[in-house]
DNA sequence: CATCGCGTTCACAGGTGGTTCACGGTCACG
DNA sequence: CGTGACCGTGAACCACCTGTGAACGCGATG
């Protein structure tokens, strides 16, 4: 497993509504939608949740429980796999925009981390 | 040279949950990740919860059994080797996210200190 | 209806982490 | 020297967590 890398903090939060942009991502809220590397992604709403929960913490993370009463609402059921499912829905839409970088990063026992990385 | 043990006073550790501050590492207890030398270290919870329990503590020799006691919970058995396991597994990513430094120092029948310091 | 997009759930595979072994090295002591 | 206590370190073993493709259900749409 890759144990270092290196941390992003270039990260440029915008107002509540306004958008989110770390590197070459940019979150749209009004519109529901993620440029990536000048590309447009277009996601569904739970997509859209949970991208938006994870960047508004860029760099730091976001506990799988969080994320889930964020995105879902209410408490993470035992056995319950939503989060995997849209953290790998939302990596390849994410790395087909953007080829060669990696978005959301796995914590195993914590959660997932938001910080755009040049794949090793 | 000489063995200088600089008193570390350098130490700033924040408040119960706040981000524990030593020297170059920054260990953050809600997230489960540390920070050595700007760079993102990944840990298992072992792993992590061994850290915190040594950085809380830096500069000053932690007992084994407190290590066991604090991290496992309930008394080290005879012959238990896993702080010495995971001793070694922090070293080796601690040490790979800054080379040249030394981060846990053995004091042979007694325990760990950890105190980061140039390697000699 | 037939189709489609989306969210959820399922099933399987692969990866990771925690524990324990095993072997070797160092050091103190008789 | 032997011996034993203690530690460093690589590896084996197994449970658990996560990645991932696919099936299922359902409301919206034509």
């Amino acid at each position: 497993m890759s144990t270092v890398t290196r941390s992003t903090d270039d990260v440029r939060s915008e107002g509540p509504d306004g958008p989110i942009r770390v590197a070459q991502v940019e979150i749209r809220p009004q519109e529901g939608l993620a440029v990536v590397a000048g590309r447009v992604v277009s996601l569904s709403v739970r997509e859209f949740e949970l991208l938006s929960a994870l960047a508004t913490r860029s760099g730091h993370v976001v506990a799988r429980e969080e994320l889930f009463s964020t995105v879902w609402g209410g408490p993470l059921r035992r056995g319950d796999r939503s989060i995997d499912v849209y953290v790998h829905k939302l990596r390849q839409k994410l790395e087909a925009a953007s080829p060669g970088w990696r978005f959301i990063h796995t914590h195993i026992g914590f959660g997932y981390r938001f910080a755009p990385e040049p794949a090793a």
